[in-house]
DNA sequence: GTCATTGTACTATTCATCTAATACAAGATT
DNA sequence: AATCTTGTATTAGATGAATAGTACAATGAC
């Protein structure tokens, strides 16, 4: 049984969420070239059992990973790794994303920074400290 | 009883919290200058009958506006606009809004986008909604 | 066809957020 | 001081997200 070059660790104190951790790591692997197309992805029962966590949460990242066509599953079979790469917020804008952009826009207004000093503060953030792999 | 020329309207399709929408249209109202420093808001109460909502829902409003320095609240007088100026981010980056930051970059990127992404993302992302004034 | 393996679906629990109900305390007004 | 008005505190209900528990269905190997 032999997965793509995949390592996956999860943060349970970093405050996201361990399916979104999960399709993260997979997003990186494939930007990195340690996922290939046609690679095929470890097990969700596997996985889950990897990382003690409930296998419905890998299902869910790799649901995920699926509606935006990253991935491909096929049951009794598995999941494989497709064409298309991740990082493309231009067509269509996922829902989530924009939320999630909506939300931080709000929550900084909340604190008191407007949009323009939002950007700046996004682009000279620094500490990183996610996806060490 | 004068207030300060505010009207708040709520949009309860919005998805917006109303304590959030009426924080929000404090701001504007300020930043309009239809509000000016010493501007008495509408009382708690008053409010919060005028637009149907629990006075608690107002008072956190009210709470947050006090927290950021915005307004003033005085028991048993009221609740006044105070000098500062809504987004005002100069002093010390306090540790909240780095934190949000640094969760908003760590979300973005569980969700495939890249920080330079992100920046765009925030810099052109529409969708006000509220407040229409 | 049989059976193990893979993803899927349904339900429940936990937790945080938002809003409400209601009682309380401090200042203003008389 | 009495009392009304103002903000405050405490508690509870409703909702949604995240995760888990468990049973189901489709595919593949034999």
């Amino acid at each position: 049984m032999t997965y793509g070059d995949i390592t996956i660790s999860l943060d349970s104190a970093s405050g996201v969420p361990f399916y979104r951790q999960v399709i993260q790591h997979v997003e990186h692997a494939i930007l990195a070239g340690r996922l290939l197309p046609g690679d095929r992805l470890p097990t969700i029962r596997s996985l889950a059992i990897e990382l003690k966590i409930n296998p419905n949460t890998i299902a869910k990242a790799y649901g995920e990973l699926e509606i935006r066509g990253i991935v491909i599953t096929q049951v009794g079979s598995g999941t494989y790794v497709s064409d298309r790469k991740p990082t493309a917020p231009e067509d269509g804008l996922p829902a989530k994303i924009d939320e999630t952009v909506a939300r931080f826009i709000r929550d900084m207004a909340a604190l008191g920074v407007d949009r323009a000093s939002a950007v700046e503060l996004v682009r000279n953030h620094k500490e990183d400290r996610t996806c060490g792999s």
